[in-house]
DNA sequence: GCCACAATTCGATCATGGTCGAATCGATGA
DNA sequence: TCATCGATTCGACCATGATCGAATTGTGGC
């Protein structure tokens, strides 16, 4: 799955945006924000790990998740903002 | 399909990135960046309409299509920035 | 060692999006 | 009017991703 295709989903999106705002959170404080199942944000969360945009940690029973250091610069090569589009508009 | 979805597709992306580069194209110049069969360009090209981020115009047997002009705006608001997620970082 | 909890994984199924081959439509030229 | 062209639409099918219900794993407390 293709990095655009990893973000443009609005769970793994909201996910990614808790991360960003607020550092290192477990995955029951992630419960809420991806607004699913526990085995289907177990299943996002694996997506991310995957594409390297998250890091995971365990805590004793807790697992805590970080946005990866490298993420950023993923996130801007995959997502090229609409101010590239309008840049290179005639 | 949220407006995410619809630009997060490679072969959409290729037909923005390419009318927002040369204006106006009809469809037969977009047949070689779409680099899929005619009928699914079709396809690709009608998402992108009913997502409003183009818009065509009939002109004898050729149909041209061109950047709609609120194209910038909805992908602003669909295409948060890498920037986003790490000015929102701690 | 057992139980509870947090989290993940699994196989099956569902849902959605993309492609296919063929047909259709509208415009143009003879 | 007919044939051709550019473009679109259609129904069927395929492929991929997401969810489901259940089972499993690892950790901690007693």
């Amino acid at each position: 799955m293709s990095t655009l295709a990893v973000v443009a989903d609005p769970v793994r999106w909201r996910l990614l945006a808790e991360l960003a705002r607020s550092g290192t959170r477990c995955v029951c404080d992630l419960q809420p924000v991806g607004q699913v199942a526990p085995n289907v944000l177990s299943y996002h969360l694996k997506v991310l790990r995957d594409a390297g945009l998250v890091t995971s940690a365990k805590r004793g029973r807790w697992v805590d998740y970080t946005l990866a250091s490298g993420a950023a610069d993923r996130l801007r090569a995959a997502l090229p903002t609409a101010d590239v589009l309008v840049a290179n508009s005639p």
